[in-house]
RNA sequence: GCCCCCAUCGUCUAGCGGUCUAGGACACGGCCCUCUCAAGGCCGGGACACGGGUUCGAGUCCCGUUGGGGGCACCA
C-alpha cells in the first residue's frame, strides 16, 4: 500500500510562497513515492476563516499544477468526529473539562509528563522534553476542537503516513505525539522544514505585504500570476528553496522534480527568498515558452492595454518580445510602438539621433526608398538600409538608429527590420515624415 | 525570560572524514557577439562565523561561544 501525505491549509488568508512549498514538497513525496496526496481545509477557527481564502487555495494550487488525489475534505464537516473522540478521550481519563471565567469550558488533555522521541525526516533522531509544558486544550468553549486535535484525528482517520511541515511546528509534534499514543495509535513519520525567511532575514509575514510589494517580491501565489510568473517558474524556484536534487541540477520540471524527491535531501538551513533569481528562471522558462501559449498568456497584458489585436500582429510582438522580458508584465511597455496610435519621442534619443550628425538627411534617404519598395519584407529593407549606408560612408548603427528612433520614439526595440515588419509600411512611413518635422 | 532549530561566496546551494588550493546557479565587474535592447559565449572577484576538542587527517564528527531564526494561544 502506498503512502499517504496531506497538505492542510486554513483558509485564513491568502496562499503565499510558504505554503506553496509546504504543498509543493508533500506533492512530491506523494507523487515520488506512488502514494496519495489529500487536500485538508482545517476551518476550525470560525472567528478568521475567510470565504475568499479556499478560492484562492485552491486555484493556486492548481495553478501551480498541484492536483491533490482526495479532497477537499473540510474539517467543519467532521465535527461529529471529533467530538466522539473527545468524549473517548475523557472517559479514558486523560482529558478533563477546565472553566475560564472569560472563554467558557474547554477540555484539556493531560500531555505526558516526560520525553518525547521521534525520528524526523528532516532533523533525524528529535527529541523533546515536554514534561513542564501545559495541558493541551483539545475542545474549545465554541466546541469546535483545536489544531492539535482536529490535526491527530484527522491524520489518523485518513491514513496519513508521512507529515511534512514547517519548523514552526517543532514545538507541537511531541504533544500531538503525546496524544496518538493516549488513543493507541501509531503517529505518523514528520518531517520538519525551516522556514522561509523574507529579504530581511525573518519568517514571511502578512503584515509586511506591503514592504515587499515595494521591492517586487511576490509572496501570494496571486500576485505571481498577475505580476507574469509562469507557474512552472515559481514552483522550479520555490523547490529549490530548501531542497537540492544534489550535484549541479536546478532547472527542472515537476516531473524531474518527482522523480528526484526525497524529503531527506531537504536542507535544514533557513532560505532567504530574494526575487533576483526567480526574475532569471522566469526569463528561461518564458523563452522556453511554445508561442502559441505564449501569445494566450500574455494577450491580457496587451488588450487591457491596447485594446483588441489581431492574433498574427499580437503573434509577431511576443515573438519578438519573447528572448527580451523576465516578467509577462513588461511587454505593454515594450510593444507600445507597435500598439499605440501614438507614439512619444524620446527628447535624449532625437537629439542624438535625428538632429545631430546628418541624421535627418540619412531618415530622408530612408525614407524615399522605403517608399518605393514593392515588397515590405525583411530582405528588402535591409538591402534599402545597406545601401543608405554605403552611400553615407558609414556603419549600420549610424543608419538604424535614426530610424528606429523615427518609428518608435527611443533607442530601444527589436531588430529593426521585425520593427518595421510589425509596423507596416504606411505607420512607418508617417512616423518618418513626423519624425522629419521635429 | 524559558524551550527549540539553524550556521559554506551578497543570495540559493553542492559537499554525507582524505578526491576541497571548496563545485554550480543568481547577482555583480570585464571581454566577445552586435543596428539598439536583450539573449548567448568566455573570463574575473567572492564563502567553510569563532574557539576548543576527536582523528594520521575536519567544511564534513563532538562541545562551547557568537550570530540568526522559530515557538511558548480555547490561531493554525
Amino acid at each position: 500500500m502506498g503512502i499517504r501525505v496531506r497538505f492542510a491549509p486554513s483558509p485564513t488568508g491568502d496562499l503565499h510562497i510558504g505554503s506553496v512549498r509546504t504543498a509543493l514538497y508533500n506533492f512530491l513525496h506523494a507523487r515520488h513515492e506512488k502514494g496519495t496526496f489529500v487536500l485538508r481545509i482545517e476551518d476550525t477557527d470560525q472567528k478568521r476563516n475567510k470565504e475568499e481564502a479556499l478560492k484562492g487555495i485552491v486555484d493556486g494550487l492548481q495553478w501551480c499544477g498541484l492536483h491533490w488525489d482526495e479532497g477537499p475534505i473540510f474539517q467543519s464537516d467532521r465535527l461529529d468526529v471529533y467530538s466522539r473522540y473527545a468524549k473517548k478521550i475523557e472517559e479514558s481519563g486523560r482529558a478533563y473539562w477546565r472553566d475560564d471565567p472569560g472563554k467558557g469550558r474547554a477540555l484539556v488533555f493531560r500531555i505526558d509528563r516526560e520525553k518525547i522521541a521521534w525520528d524526523d525526516l528532516v532533523h533525524g533522531p528529535s527529541a523533546r522534553d515536554i514534561s513542564l509544558d501545559p495541558d493541551l486544550v483539545l475542545v474549545k468553549s465554541d466546541s469546535f476542537p483545536t489544531y492539535n486535535f482536529a490535526c491527530v484525528i484527522d491524520d489518523h482517520e485518513m491514513n496519513i503516513s508521512h507529515v511534512l511541515r514547517g519548523d514552526e511546528h517543532l514545538a507541537n509534534t511531541p504533544k500531538q505525539i503525546s496524544l496518538y499514543r493516549a488513543l493507541g495509535w501509531e503517529p505518523p513519520r514528520f518531517g520538519h522544514m525551516p522556514l522561509i525567511m523574507d529579504p530581511d532575514g525573518e519568517k514571511l509575514s502578512k503584515r509586511k505585504i506591503e514592504k515587499y510589494h515595494g521591492i517586487g517580491l511576490p509572496v501570494i501565489v496571486e500576485e505571481c500570476r498577475a505580476l507574469g510568473y509562469l507557474p512552472e517558474a515559481i514552483v522550479n524556484f520555490v523547490a529549490l528553496l530548501g531542497w537540492s536534487p544534489g550535484g549541479d541540477l536546478e532547472l527542472m520540471t515537476l516531473d524531474e522534480m518527482i522523480e528526484k524527491f526525497t524529503a531527506d535531501r531537504i536542507g535544514t538551513t533557513p532560505a532567504r527568498f530574494l526575487v533576483d533569481k526567480l526574475l532569471w528562471m522566469n526569463g528561461i522558462y518564458i523563452r522556453k515558452c511554445p508561442i502559441d501559449r505564449l501569445v494566450e498568456l500574455t494577450r491580457p497584458y496587451i488588450e487591457s492595454t491596447y485594446g483588441p489585436q489581431p492574433v498574427e500582429k499580437l503573434r509577431e510582438a511576443v515573438r519578438q518580445q519573447q528572448e527580451r522580458i523576465k516578467r509577462l508584465d513588461e511587454l505593454p511597455a515594450l510593444t507600445k510602438f507597435a500598439f499605440a496610435p501614438k507614439i512619444e519621442y524620446d527628447a535624449k534619443a532625437v537629439a542624438k539621433w535625428l538632429t545631430a550628425d546628418g541624421g535627418r538627411a540619412i531618415l530622408g534617404d530612408l525614407r524615399a526608398e522605403l517608399s518605393e519598395l514593392r515588397a515590405f519584407d525583411k530582405a528588402a529593407v535591409e538591402s534599402v538600409l545597406t545601401r543608405v549606408m554605403e552611400k553615407h560612408k558609414t556603419k549600420l548603427g549610424n543608419v538604424a538608429q535614426p530610424l528606429r528612433v523615427a518609428v518608435t520614439g527611443g533607442t530601444v526595440s527589436p531588430p529593426i527590420h521585425d520593427t518595421l515588419a510589425i509596423l507596416g509600411r504606411e505607420t512607418v512611413l508617417a512616423r518618418i515624415d513626423e519624425a522629419l518635422k521635429l
